[in-house]
DNA sequence: TTTGACCTTGACCCCCAGGTCAGCCTTTAG
DNA sequence: CTAAAGGCTGACCTGGGGGTCAAGGTCAAA
């Protein structure tokens, strides 16, 4: 498929993927005429791609770990074998930030309610306070 | 206090204070010689603020919700009444993140730990898996 | 009174993830 | 043959969150 088909499928622009290509995260086939030609697999890789990164990381992180969101099937523990722990720092900086997102959400939903600490269970859970109801989507 | 105590109190720079200033995130009172001065609860609200930049939002996101970050005690449900929604989008906007950076999560410990879907109890809460000891910290 | 630490404003700089524009080439449709 | 649509590179611009001087005012201690 060619940029433009690739950029529409994939919801990012065209300028996106060339700039995604220029920091190594994306690899095209080059046809005679020097246009690009990308496989199937490109949609999801830019997809995640983009989740990355409108999640805070940089593109050289995402570098970091490609190889383990390529599609569907993940591929690392074998396959990128010096990797691991790195991908591991990265899943403890994940959970850091996952962590205090919560913190702040539960905030602003405790400042919703009216105060009453729902006292969070775990780091990462979800404190479901029974006087407000979340806004759908999960 | 003054400004440089108020930095090294609350883990950021002198110049970020002046930042959030200019944004509108902090209104200092001002000496005669014109030295900033700021109260203690500046402290919790500097940490705040620090923690939405950190993890994404911008000076203007921050704005929006700073009533309810002053510190220990918040204050909006009868505070600031016409900000309920918007808070309450805020909050929508958090959980979609939170869920991303999960989703990111559990595909980088099932690369890490080899395919087994760990099957997501709840949004937002840890996935231990059994084979994956997560890097301390926590 | 002088030194040093701390404060002030203003100005310019950087990085990142692209946006935008210019100038040119290629392919398909009419 | 020509026009339109899409592709290519290179280059400059942007906005957010500050870093880093520069030039000067203030204050406490010696």
């Amino acid at each position: 498929m060619l940029i433009g088909e690739l950029a529409r499928a994939s919801g990012v622009t065209v300028r996106a993927l060339r700039y995604y290509e220029q920091q190594g995260l994306l690899e095209p086939e080059r046809a005679v005429n020097g246009y690009r030609h990308y496989d199937g697999g490109a949609v999801a890789r830019v997809r995640n791609i983009q989740l990355l990164l409108s999640n805070g990381f940089t593109a050289q992180d995402v570098r970091g770990f490609l190889p383990c969101l390529d599609d569907g099937e993940v591929s690392l523990g074998p396959a990128c074998p010096p990797s691991v722990e790195a991908v591991s720092r990265k899943v403890a900086a994940l959970e850091e930030r996952i962590a205090e997102l919560s913190a702040v959400r539960d905030r602003l939903v405790q400042a919703l309610t009216g105060n009453a600490t729902p006292r969070q269970p775990e780091p990462g859970t979800i404190a479901r306070h029974p006087a407000y109801t979340r806004p759908a989507h999960d």
